[in-house]
DNA sequence: CGCCAGGTTGATTTCGCTCAAGCAATGTGG
DNA sequence: CCACATTGCTTGAGCGAAATCAACCTGGCG
């Protein structure tokens, strides 16, 4: 099931539907064209790498479609899951633009249409407009506040309202409210990537979604959530 | 002790020692103008704030001389030491490039001398003159990368491990190595602080310390430490 | 002097990790 | 089509690192 092949169109980046919600919303027309010529796509099946950690960094990676985790292992081979990336995301943009390698694996965690693009574009792009700059400024700013928030929680919260958290954060993404306040969602991964997320185990994410199950907060089956009233989540919190 | 009386020369940005190594550096001699003209510097004393957790954010900061922490709190006055600031560091830019409030408290460590640069005077640069941008992108780009290594490795790593690297970064800055290769340093701050820096408790803090006299790796003595071997350090990573 | 914040130390508890086993779903080869 | 690996998830038992609780130093300072 190829979706490159399923669509009869190609790719570019003026029938792009994420174009205006992200950095590159801010690029003329002609410099679009630029953007448009220096850019690779491909498709990659869950599980398939995109960049590995250490990889020299040749340039960033619009999502198109599907969905990216990015990962960081030790020798121990602890695992943990730095980043997802939904369709309309920029991906590897910050060892690009801090001048290092990557320091993490990237992986299609669904079905996921890549665009590459090379560093030189990217690079006579932001001589050429500086809003472009200021775009992934304003972008890596807010990033930096959330890995500073994340180091935060996780000194600082236990795992279950790590969880709620974490609960709370996808919900605005993958979340459906109903008309009753309830609300339901599909998640987008596995249970050993939600635990990755929040720098736990499997086992632990599983006892504590149990937890949650018997406090009636929420039901789990299989990767579908639903639960009773937003409020006891923000609660935990 | 007024460091401000004790030079009779004004600060100006003209002379300041850091702005070649600065984000300042790439400003023109009229920018640069600008830029002395938009601050206001003022001399902070050891536990003075700059700005509080949930201010709104008026601009950036340099820090001219001294050392400033940047601290979160939570409810149950959990306090984590979310990053330190040495003379030459512009301080607060991250919230002010997000457009958010300041998400951390920011007090001086020691006595400290401090350029604050109003908005519009960032602002009004960061248009004028795009290399400006870039170089707070490179360096925001930087920040992210070091937070995620410091996420990474509050999970992965037991207290022992993280002090022992906390140390090799401290090094850096503020150690001297002798000739026979023992490195001798004085430590900026208190043992709480060190402890809130690797996202610990105080207590955990001092038996790591006492570990490490035991284990001949190092002898603290206050706030002075001294290693025979840093590749005992090393090793410990 | 007494006070107090910062630091150390000991005793106890607890949260989450490790190890190990079992189970369901999916895939694979004979 | 069935025996079987394989993979992801769950559950239990035990352990261990670090937090918590509590007491007690220590040095600086009014």
């Amino acid at each position: 099931m190829s979706m490159l092949r399923g669509s009869s169109e190609r790719i570019t980046c003026f029938n792009c539907q994420h174009r205006e919600r992200s950095e590159w919303g801010v690029l003329t027309e002609k410099e679009l064209q630029g953007l448009d010529s220096g850019k690779i796509c491909r498709e990659y099946f869950p599980g398939e790498a995109i960049f590995l950690e250490g990889d020299p960094c040749l340039g960033v990676y619009c999502v198109e479609r599907g969905l990216v985790g990015v990962r960081k292992t030790d020798a121990e081979g602890n695992s943990v899951l730095v980043r997802i990336a939904n369709s309309g995301d920029t991906l590897g943009y910050r060892p690009f633009l801090a001048g290092d390698v990557h320091r993490g694996t990237a992986e299609a965690l669904k079905p996921t249409i890549i665009c590459a693009i090379s560093g030189s574009t990217v690079r006579r792009l932001l001589a050429e407009n500086p809003s472009l700059g200021l775009q992934f400024l304003e972008r890596t700013a807010k990033a930096l506040g959330d890995a500073e928030e994340k180091y935060f929680q996780n000194v600082t919260l236990p795992v279950r309202a790590r969880l709620a958290h974490l609960l709370v954060v996808l919900k605005d993404r993958y979340g459906t409210v109903a008309e009753d306040g309830s609300l339901t969602m599909e998640l987008p991964m596995s249970r050993q990537d939600l635990a990755a997320l929040i720098g736990t185990r499997p086992e632990t994410m599983s006892r504590a979604v149990r937890q949650f199950e018997e406090d009636g907060i929420a039901q789990f089956k299989g990767r579908k959530v639903h639960i009773r009233d937003t409020r006891d989540l923000l609660a935990e919190l």
